[in-house]
DNA sequence: TAGATTGTTAATCGATTAACAATC
DNA sequence: TAGATTGTTAATCGATTAACAATC
């Protein structure tokens, strides 16, 4: 019997159950239910009982799910009960604001090497590291077993980035370059565009 | 005879296919189709020209569609074929990011004001602008008619500054904060957080 | 003309939702 | 026990895809 994949539009809402089940916890609530969650989320409590129902039981009728147990079940699912390291390929302007990011290490996810290909930037300290050459790339991935990477270069050089960092062995790219990157099957893309984002909306606009 | 609405789901994609149009068109290409349009975005043609036919008929059979005019069409359709005032609210380091950021301006969105609640940081200036209180917000919205805004605050605050949006009349937002809003349905939301894109590639991961 | 590609229809596929027995 | 809420089934809904006549 073949295994039954889970959807990637399911994997997709996860992290935002357990963004909110950790916003319920440091509240100092103990239990929720799919009814609350939904309404919190904006989303039907059927689609989050379904959703999970993919993984397992992990609630009790009558009194819905243990905030703090449910908490750590998304977590390894989603394997993001341990460390991971990143890279991050561009030092400018957003390349420094991701760098400076408090966001990441408290999820697990720390930038371990900062690649640029200016001269003027590589040398640089950032909290205890020193930005390096491009070049140096494939061997540090290898090196560290690294399987994520942020780019944060501009568009023109993405695609080539992006070609480089698959070649050196990267499986998860999280791309704030604003054009769609090719890649093989293989590897895992995700983008940021803040104008897309806001194009996504102007057409409700008058 | 009711409107027939156009899913989200096809506005959403529009953004991707005016980025695709736009280096297509700086690479000096003059004609395209969908076949070569969905192989550079990775999706289907028919999935295209099923998208565009719900706005009119932008093609030739035989030659596809100019890039140029297509261009022209999707932007008036998304209603970025004009200039959108933005305001910023949230000066702190990735607030600071977005406001240099030189990607909004060339697709015509234009960060007119800014707002944090921090004394040290209300008077800074930023590119002949100067961060204001944010008990401004709501008089400086009206009287620039402004419809679009950017949320940069930590988590904590998020929900009370979108709540403050929403009173001021603001109908679109984009929020950088970790976490879900909660505004009416009249208010449309986008939400960026890097952490939710990374959580979504670990599962894939070993 | 022959080849290419559109716009559209109908079929397929997949996701969401409603409903409810089970049970805490 | 009575009330609440789960996990799951089946129905509904909506989106994607394949196919092709039309036509440039």
């Amino acid at each position: 019997m073949a295994e039954v994949e889970v959807p990637d539009i399911v994997i997709g809402r996860l992290p935002i159950y357990l963004r909110a089940l950790t916003l319920l916890s440091e509240a100092g609530q103990e239990f929720t239910s799919s009814l609350e969650l939904g309404q919190k989320l904006g989303i039907g409590s059927a689609q989050i009982r379904k959703d999970l129902s993919h993984f397992g039981e992990f609630g009790k009728q009558g009194t819905g799910y243990e905030i703090n147990f449910l908490r750590t079940q998304i977590s390894k699912i989603l394997k993001v009960d341990r460390e991971w390291p990143i890279i991050l390929v561009g030092f400018g302007g957003l390349g420094q604001a991701i760098a400076h990011y408090g966001g990441f290490a408290s999820k697990g996810f720390h930038v371990d090497a900062i690649f640029d290909n200016d001269p003027d930037k590589i040398g640089q300290a950032v909290n205890g590291k020193t930005v390096q050459d491009t070049a140096n790339l494939a061997q540090v991935v290898a090196d560290n077993k690294i399987k994520m990477a942020i780019i944060a270069v501009p568009a023109t050089a993405a695609q080539v980035v992006a070609d480089q960092l698959v070649e050196a062995g990267i499986e998860a790219i999280l791309s704030y370059a604003p054009i769609t990157l090719s890649v093989p099957n293989t590897v895992r893309v995700q983008h940021i565009d803040p104008v897309v984002h806001l194009q996504r909306m102007t057409y409700y606009l008058d």
